[in-house]
DNA sequence: ATGATTTCTGCACGATCGGTCAACATTTTT
DNA sequence: AAAAATGTTGACCGATCGTGCAGAAATCAT
């Protein structure tokens, strides 16, 4: 046949091979950027070559399509299980929580899309006014409700979410930048003083 | 001669070119990166023929190194004027005041930084643990005497100053996150709400 | 075992990019 | 005005990259 992934039916071992094509293409397209990327490097990393690359993927764009789309959902999962059902404080710090621990577990993941973002998102352009706007949208709301019941200190909630996500990617995004500032020292703790600061912040700020 | 710039003395015309070739770079870099862009779409950007941008700088590497260098001054600049003389709240907002209008008036820079270090910063590796972390200690040093003699609250004033960065940087860099999520109407004034959240949050967050 | 299907490689094409060089044009200097 | 220095362009080269394709090799079904 000419190429795998032609039909949606996928094989155990063309879902294996595409398993390691994606997690080198995360490797490379993290630290590289998709245009700075090259398939011989991807294929290297995954242990290929490059022609078996391209068989099992149409191309380098679509690798890093396909790659983008797939971690999208465990991206926002976190802002996804924040509800209207726990305490207000609790609900904040636990997403905070989660949101350090993925700068702190998944520091590809988050370069990935920042860097997409950083420049213009031409792949992720459809989405983010549709379904992130959405999702954003309906836990701003919750936690203005909760900021209207008095349990929150009044504050602007698409703001707040943001000021959230700028300050928890810092820490993965600018990982080069925090480790050269706070020497090699500090540089161990800097996830945990991270959390410990963010958090700390945000009760002073949203205390009622 | 062979080529401009190989002796250090510039004529008015040399720098004027030098400057748009700068310009240009700014905008083309910025947008798709280093590897990303292309030395003819600076050279169209210039409104110069790629050969003759070649001929006032030794490559696009060159370009790309000299134009991150004499950008490099004027980002920390902001961080330089924030010194023990002024009124603790008063010196740390006006900070605010000035990242959140560099994010405005500069997007590009904010992402071309952004992109760098993102990548792991390979062209200023030598310059980030020696002078900017100088810098961020003097300036952390200042803020943490000010805590000392409790005018702030206590918190780590490493993270306060990488906290800053993050929320105020994030409004260049996401700028399209950003919009996407707050639609069209509420886009108009996002520097503006941005500027006073963050404020807020830091009034609530030091004051004593 | 044998034929069909899947997987992988060798070869190579076309395009693009960074950079070189010689020649030509313009400006400045004497 | 002549000469020298500076500025600009066209033609081109080597390298790299993404991709296509024929067919070999391996795996699987019968």
């Amino acid at each position: 046949m000419a190429r795998a992934g032609t039909t949606a039916r996928k094989t155990r071992n063309q879902m294996e091979k595409r398993q390691a094509i994606f997690e080198a293409a995360l490797d490379v397209f993290s630290e590289k950027g998709l245009r700075g990327a090259t398939l011989e490097q991807v294929a290297k990393a995954a242990g290929l070559s490059k022609q078996n690359v391209v068989y099992y993927f149409a191309g380098k764009d679509e690798i890093y399509a396909e790659l983008l789309e797939s971690l999208l959902q465990k991206w926002v999962q976190p802002l996804h299980d924040l509800t209207a059902d726990g305490d207000p404080m609790d609900e904040i710090l636990t997403y905070v929580s989660r949101k350090v621990q993925m700068s702190r577990n998944m520091p590809r993941e988050s370069r990935l899309f920042a860097t997409e973002i950083l420049h213009g998102a031409p792949r992720l352009g459809e989405v983010l006014p549709t379904d992130l706007k959405a999702l954003v949208d309906e836990k701003a709301a919750i936690i203005q409700g909760w900021m209207d019941a008095g349990k929150l200190a009044p504050l602007d909630p698409h703001h707040l979410i943001f000021s959230i996500w700028a300050m928890t990617q810092h820490y993965a995004d600018f990982d080069v930048q925090v480790r050269s500032v706070l020497g090699s020292e500090r540089s161990a703790t800097r996830f945990e003083d991270a959390e410990r600061f963010i958090k700390d912040m945000l009760i002073r700020t949203l205390r009622p």
